[in-house]
RNA sequence: GGGGGAUUAGCUCAAUUGGGAGAGCGUCUGGCUGGCAGCCAGAAGGUCAGGGGUUCAAAUCCCCUAUCCUCCA
């Protein structure tokens, strides 16, 4: 792929190391802060699925939260990193202006109760000026501070020596975090903080840093609500693409050395050239803003889809596919991308290229998905615009364009210009204001607190957790260390029959926590006079959470109990956890490496997998899959469970899901040569334990993701037993042998259709047509039919009817039928009477007054019905009057 | 998590105020035919997503469930 290398004019270099590549201002500031003392960390993951409160992390700091509560063990208390971020707070201003992106990386570093104002402030200004890093101009930098923090003021001017007119001291909305926290909340940590400016060539200042000192715990409103910390924390960032912008020299982010390429490989794909003071030179800065974004993404399992993280990764898609519609394109065109992106980053991130051609095929499917629900959109638009015209607005209402919109999901970008072509104006102002109720109506959801709190705080402060011993044995002694009723941690538990389900934590346990995909653990917790029944385990952080009812006696904290997890159903878990690792691994093999794990469920002798795959899995390749499973049990494999490094095992081949973030010790299951899985989960010590595995399913979860759903050991038992108890039944009613049951099932089938076909509607209810036509009366050359059809249907008669008019008309008919507590009357004429005049609709109203009820139809056609069964033959008789009165008129 | 919409023949979709379930393509049969989606005639093919309700009558109105699409969080 060809490499486009920027040239700056060497009249913008900002200093000694000017032109530098963003490759090495990544690895220049990770090497000072470790040169500081910092420990170097890697990127967390975009995706962090263990944080509740955010769907993709928005900034360096959110890998160390729990660091900066002190929730955890720290094992340094300085670090430094550089962190894929991703944020869409600002996306409307992506490609408008130079320095908006949604995926942007931050460099950070951290101090957890360690270094503080002082250390932070002079290692940034050293890391920004000294000619042995960046080497920036200082009368380029200016910085504010927090308007009531004099300390970090003085640093700066007494220590840093910067003159009072580069000093700002601004308020809480702007060197505050978080913004206006003081007078608005929330309530928890937070700290004034101060920001470093550049300088650019055109006069403006560009914030390239932030430093946060963290050092208040806020309570209630003001005054007197910033409590001082006992331990201050430093969070800082630095934002890698506009440092980059600086120091090449260039005017904006999309132009530095890792971002030009993407934007002229969109220019490419497009087949035009960027030219960037165009609309067009907007589009295509937010194209390659959002490919990268998501190629990154879905490289992390995210893929397009309808909520949450996988929702943004779709709009992010979908705004791409716009723009290049809006240039003119009319095929896919997103997914030639990705390998650029890929190559982009691969120096800091070299997994993405080992997924980048599933990336494109995921990418391609969400284009062409788009192009289709535009073009479903387009027919429902004509519409549109055939009622526009013919009021003669002109105008394209905002109330309709939002519903194309928020149901079909046809941009009103696109209807804008549809309606440009037909002289038509667009109403934006009610389409945002319809779009607002809509927002409304959705109700907004409740927004998660940046830092989560719960009842089991206290005890992550106290210890690390709950010792987990249920790999090896399930029965232990374990001391009470938590006990938490309606949300509250309890001294102790005395209530018999409380409806709500109670939380015990203990030190040690053999319960499993549900995770992995495995369900949680079920049992009992004794003691002598006392028994708790456990329904469920949960887990939260390495905490195991027995979930259940107190059945005898009272529980306190700091008792002894005996913990004794329900033997045989963790032995039906350990067997469809392992089967789990076998499929997986039989997947791969019969459909390729692509066919990853995506989630997982499994259950007692039940396991559900869901994985990666574009089409349904046919049934001889299913049957491939479960026969290798089976013969894998059948040769009862050694299954093993080690803990090592994680590089050790990533050596090894074992099976690793993109965009995990293993912790650095891995616990890798192995279970003969034919499957090596990352896995925390509890397993057989021999795959002969599994039993036999039986597919039941495989169906579509969502777009790309296939569903397997199998049982292991005694469930397949059961599960054979009464399908074969299903099947003797139905082969005794029939009379043949179970294997012939297909063809004379077949063959009953096929005479009943026959034998329902060859008598007609009418035999059907005992009487036939001809019958009918040989009581026909006669008025001037009209048959009147006038019957009890006993208790034939509604549809039986009109068929009746259908057949009498064919056979002799011109002919009036009216049958009536009745069921135990319902009449019903059907009436028809043929097409000579209608064109006299008369209508079966008003024929046949006066009979179904008669019994109760009423009715109505087409001229031809009337229907009608009541209630009382007796008055049936009284309706008949008034019908055939009726009848021989309109026709003598 | 919430709002809107959809679900009808193998496929793509129609069906006015509630009143007889349809078309095109595909399939099959027969006939015609030197072409680019050949033409003509005929036939088969339906749990109108499932369940409940309102009504004399429901594909159509109401409620519930499932699945899919879509917007918002």
């Amino acid at each position: 792929m060809p490499c486009i290398v920027t040239r700056f004019q060497d009249g913008n270099s900002p200093g000694a190391l000017s032109n530098m590549k963003a490759d090495d201002l990544r690895e220049a500031y990770l090497a000072f802060f470790e040169s500081k003392g910092c420990v170097r960390r890697p990127s967390d993951v975009l995706v962090p699925r263990w944080d509740p409160s955010v769907l993709f992390t928005p900034a360096g700091m959110n890998q160390f939260k729990d660091h900066f509560l002190g929730k955890c063990k720290l094992e340094f208390t300085r670090a430094t990193t550089c962190q894929k971020c991703l944020r869409t707070g600002d996306i409307d201003n992506v490609g408008r202006t130079a320095r908006h992106h949604t995926f942007f990386e931050m460099l950070g570093n951290f101090s957890f109760g360690d270094y503080f104002k002082r250390e932070a402030i002079l290692w940034a200004w050293e890391f920004l000026t000294s000619h042995n890093w960046l080497g920036i101009a200082p009368e380029k930098l200016s910085v504010t501070v927090y308007e009531d923090d004099h300390e970090a003021y003085t640093i700066w001017s007494d220590e840093v020596g910067l003159p009072a007119g580069k000093i700002m001291r601004m308020g809480e909305d702007d060197n505050f975090w978080p913004a206006g926290a003081p007078t608005q909340g929330p309530d928890g940590v937070c700290g004034p903080c101060s920001e470093i400016f550049y300088r650019m060539p055109d006069g403006s200042d560009v914030e390239i840093w932030n430093l946060v000192f963290t050092q208040f715990n806020r309570v209630g409103p003001p005054p007197g609500n910033l409590r001082p910390l006992p331990s201050r924390n430093i969070d800082t960032g630095m934002g890698l693409e506009r440092t980059c912008a600086m120091l090449q020299g260039v005017d904006s982010n999309f132009h530095i050395d890792i971002f030009k390429p993407i934007v002229e490989a969109v220019a490419d794909a497009c087949g035009r050239k960027y030219v960037a003071a165009t609309d067009d030179g907007r589009r295509m800065r937010r194209i390659a803003d959002h490919v990268r974004a998501c190629t990154i993404a879905i490289h992390e399992n995210v893929l397009p889809g309808n909520n949450e993280e996988k929702y943004v990764v779709k709009r992010l898609l979908r705004r791409a596919v716009l723009d290049g519609k809006q240039m003119g394109m009319k095929e896919p065109f997103l997914h030639h991308l990705p390998t650029v992106v890929a190559e982009m980053m691969r120096k800091p991130y070299p997994e993405l290229a080992s997924t980048v051609e599933r990336v494109a095929t995921i990418i391609n499917r969400e284009e062409e998905s788009f192009l289709s629900t535009i073009d479903g959109g387009l027919d429902r638009i004509e519409k549109l615009f055939t009622t526009i015209e013919r009021s003669g607005a002109g105008l394209v209402g905002g109330g309709d364009a939002a519903e194309l919109y928020t149901t079909y999901g046809f941009p009103p970008e696109l209807l804008e210009t549809l309606a440009a072509e037909r002289n038509c104006a667009f109403d934006w102002n009610g389409f945002r204001e319809s779009m607002e109720a809509h927002g409304q109506r959705s109700g907004a959801g409740a927004r998660a607190e940046v830092f989560t709190s719960g009842p089991l705080d206290a005890l992550k402060k106290a210890m690390d957790g709950s010792d987990f011993i249920g790999y090896q044995a399930l029965e232990t002694d374990g001391k009470i260390v938590g006990i938490i009723a309606q949300d509250r941690l309890c001294e102790s538990l005395r209530e018999i029959g409380h409806a709500d389900g109670v939380t015990v934590v203990l030190d040690r346990t053999s319960f499993y926590g549900e995770g992995g995909g495995q369900v949680g653990d079920t049992g009992w917790l004794v003691a002598p006079g006392v028994r708790f029944e456990v329904s469920d385990t949960k887990r939260e952080g390495a905490f195991m959470l027995h979930v259940g009812h107190l059945r005898e006696g009272t529980i306190d904290l700091g008792q002894n109990v005996f913990a004794k997890v329900d033997y045989s159903r963790r032995a039906a878990i350990r067997r469809a956890h392992s089967a789990t690792h076998l499929v997986h691994a039989a997947l791969q093999h019969f459909l390729g490496p692509h066919a990853v794990q995506q989630g997982s469920k499994v259950d007692a002798d039940l396991l559900r997998f869901d994985f990666s795959h574009t089409s349904a899995v046919g049934y001889d390749v299913l049957e491939q899959i479960e026969t290798m499973v089976n013969e894998q049990t059948l040769a009862a494999l050694p299954v093993s469970a080690q803990l090592l490094p994680l590089a050790e095992a990533r050596n090894t081949g074992a099976m690793m899901l993109f965009g995990e973030k293993y912790p650095d010790v891995v616990r890798m299951v192995e279970m003969g040569d034919v499957s090596r899985e990352l896995c925390g989960g509890t397993h057989v010590s021999s795959t002969g334990e599994i039993g036999m595995v039986r597919i039941i399913s495989e169906e579509s979860v969502s777009s790309g993701i296939r569903r397997i759903t199998a049982v292991t050991g005694l469930r397949t038992v059961e599960r054979l037993r009464r399908l074969e108890v299903a099947l003797a039944e139905s082969a005794g009613a029939l009379k043949v042998p179970v294997t012939e049951l297909p063809v004379r099932l077949a063959a009953v089938m096929k005479e009943l259709k026959e034998l329902k076909k060859s008598r007609g509607p009418a035999a059907a209810a005992g009487f036939s047509v001809d019958d009918l036509l040989a009581e026909a009366t006669e008025i001037a050359g009209i048959k009147i039919v006038v019957a009890d059809a006993g208790g034939s249907d509604a549809s039986a008669m009109r068929q009746c009817i259908d057949q009498l008019r064919r056979k002799a008309s011109p002919i009036a008919i009216l049958l009536g039928s009745s069921e135990a507590d319902k009449v019903t009357l059907v009436a028809g004429i043929s097409r000579e009477l209608e064109a006299r005049g008369i209508s079966a609709g008003n024929w046949i109203k006066e009979p179904a007054t008669i019994v109760g009820g009423k009715g109505g139809g087409r001229p031809d056609l009337a229907q009608a019905g009541g209630k009382l069964v007796d008055k049936l033959a009284d309706a008949l008789v008034v019908a055939r009057k009726t009848i021989e009165k309109l026709l003598t008129n």
